[in-house]
DNA sequence: GCGTTTTTGACAATCGTTCTCATTTTCAGA
DNA sequence: TCTGAAAATGAGAACGATTGTCAAAAACGC
């Protein structure tokens, strides 16, 4: 969840504009939204940094990345711990899921097959009430 | 699991090939990999072909697509049924799973939220016995 | 066979993402 | 505050997987 490694990680007014536009922006987002949101809001970011930005994020777990079977790669601060997302595949609302019998599920049948190290990924897919009904 | 619609599909050297190619080879491959595999056999496939057979496959359901965190999707003939898969990270050696458990959970949190016509993707990660051992 | 319809495939195009590298910024010392 | 080594930035090029184009080739009901 926090910075692992030794090397320092240093504090840019870029860093900052993405980490604040993730706390304030709802639901998932490409890298190319991201930076186009932070174009209209007058930060001056480019879209190589944003890239490389969420990358890191991503890598300290502490911003969620979904790829949706047949697009981008989105990504979404998200609240702590371990989670997964339902999401309507029309309109994109999500829903952030909890399974606690799945993860120690996943882990047993891993483990019953000797791996280690084992993670894994869960998405939901579906349509939502909404969508559901104005069709 | 079979073809749905009414037009009818057209039995061709080139898919024919493929088919035969994905349920000899085992494992998950690339299509750019299965199309060098039909190079090599001799067979003369074009690469967008391949593509659009691997596409046909995967929507009638008779192929299983994965799509590694970074990477392309990989396809891969596999036996009937709804499972998922325990990938190993280093060498690429791959379970098949079922877990009855997690289907019912996924349906019955979907339902709950009021999203309907539901499916899901779930890929377990780790290291398998072998590669940790090497290391 | 014939003709219609589908399929093929070489190639171009697309698109998300990463690489390059010269320039700018950060920040721990001095 | 000043300096300089190290890290970060960003414009644009490069990349790599996938999809589009469209004329030529194959399939198949008749
Ligand atoms: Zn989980
Ligand atoms: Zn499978
Ligand atoms: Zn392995
Ligand atoms: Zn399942």
């Amino acid at each position: 969840m926090t910075t692992p490694q030794g090397t320092a990680a240093r504090n840019t007014r870029q860093r900052s504009a993405v980490a604040t536009l993730l706390s304030q922006v709802e639901g998932f987002h490409s890298a190319q939204e991201l930076h186009a949101m932070l174009r209209d809001r007058g930060e001056r970011v480019g879209l190589t940094t944003v890239y490389r930005t969420l990358q890191a994020l991503a890598d300290a777990g502490d911003i969620d990345v979904m790829r949706p079977p047949g697009g981008e790669q989105l990504f979404r601060r998200c609240s702590d711990g371990h989670h997964h997302h339902l999401v309507c595949r029309t309109c994109g609302r999500t829903v952030e899921v909890a399974g606690p019998a799945v993860e120690s599920w996943a882990d047993r049948v891993a483990e019953q097959h000797g791996f280690v190290d084992v993670s894994h990924t869960l998405e939901i897919f579906g349509t939502c009430r909404e969508c559901a009904a104005g069709r």
